[in-house]
DNA sequence: GCAAAAGTGTTTGGATTACACCCATGC
DNA sequence: GCATGGGTGTAATCCAAACACTTTTGC
């Protein structure tokens, strides 16, 4: 039935890249790797490795992930695969990202395995990078500029405690349009977020509330009312 | 570096399974291949296969398509990747889905290679499936239904001459909700549709008015203006 | 004329926009 | 007091939902 003997067609690699994003003086950053190993030694790239042959591939993110960056426990969501035939310099490798949203003052990430180097870059400042991960990452951003306007998943991106301003902030910088502070507000009003009563520390004018955001409430009125986030 | 040695990472399989989605009798309608092959022979199935090892995955999607159904010239959009370690009973097959849009009365089908039989079934009816593919079926249903209401692709799905109540029908059938008439209609009068001067044919009933989209002004008016479909 | 579906207009209330204004803090 | 951003109210406008009504066809 094959032209090819269908054991013969066992000679694929599979590996996952992850995209790290996080949200860093009003600007999206992106978690780069600095490779110490062939191919592409010494070149920049997101976070990825092979996939061992008997493991999921969610675990498969969440072991490389960790290995070169020591993250863990971050929720990662499956993007789009990628398998041009000559993606990769020394064989077939089909590759699936997955990117995942941390606040970044809330980890610690350290290089390690053959990442010789980890760093966050702004989004629109990342260089040059191995394979066709700039590729990846321009896709994985499309995808994330769409997520953020319907799930409400900015809440990963910004700190515990956040000020609204920071909020809108956020939602400018993706959209690359500036938002009028009180229309923003009203849009936002349908959104359970609990005002914790507390300030900001240490700006020199008048000190923003701190608020987070109510999962468990959303849950609650997403399911009961069929309330959908939108911004 | 690696615990395995690198060559031995070769030794994955990769296929693409193509969710073809078509509009009839007011319903959504998937198409199906029944197997005349080993694993799962006499199952239903998706139409899919082996990526060949130096094949791009659109083209591979496209030929895969051809070679079962005698569909061509589809427009196939990659969805979500499957690779749980235990979904091929030969191996470590790991696969990615593709999905495109026909008008079904515009095709012909007919089953060839190791397809015995292809018919459309209901996407509400359809059964048992081989491997994952009822996963694969439903998650790209969920991707399907979510497009449908923010990119013009409703009319890939019906038939190039419409009806507005046909419309109206689709969409009421993916959000499973029922529309008024006269606020349907002034929710697409931005969309850019063409007055055929043309009407419906052998009903006992008042004759709709035919109407086809006009892809080159939607075009024109989403660069220009900006505008985004959205129903 | 009647049934059935096509096709349109009106009213109402809620959201979105633009814009103006006041408030709290550091220096 | 003044600079800086935090925070809120109002009026005009647009949009969506609900509903009623007229039109055209087959029988």
């Amino acid at each position: 039935m094959y032209k090819i003997d269908f054991n013969n067609f066992f000679s694929y690699s599979f590996s996952i890249d992850c995209v790290i994003f996080g949200f860093k003086d009003g600007q999206v950053n992106v978690l780069m790797i600095k490779r110490s190993m062939k191919p592409y030694l010494n070149h920049w790239a997101i976070p990825g490795d092979l996939v061992y042959p008997d493991e999921d591939l969610q675990v498969a993110a969440t072991r490389i992930l960790t290995e070169l960056t020591n993250l863990s426990n971050l929720d990662l969501h499956q993007a789009q695969t990628f398998g041009d035939p000559n993606r990769h310099p020394q064989g077939r490798v089909i590759t699936t990202a997955y990117f995942a949203l941390i606040r970044i003052a809330d980890f610690e990430i350290e290089a390690s395995s053959f990442a010789e180097e980890v760093k966050w870059v702004p989004i629109h400042e990342v260089p040059d990078l191995a394979f066709d991960h700039n590729l990846i990452l321009n896709s994985t951003y499309e995808l994330l500029k769409k997520k953020l306007s319907y799930e409400p998943i900015c809440f990963d991106l910004l700190p515990e405690k956040f000020t609204l301003n920071q909020m809108q902030q956020l939602f400018e910088y993706v959209n690359e349009a500036e938002m009028d502070k009180a229309n923003f507000r009203k849009k936002i009003r349908p959104i359970p977020l609990i005002a914790l009563g507390e300030k900001q520390q240490n700006v020199k004018h008048r000190p923003a509330k701190l608020f987070s955001f109510d999962s468990e409430k959303y849950s609650e009125i997403a399911e009961e009312d069929g309330y959908r986030f939108k911004i």
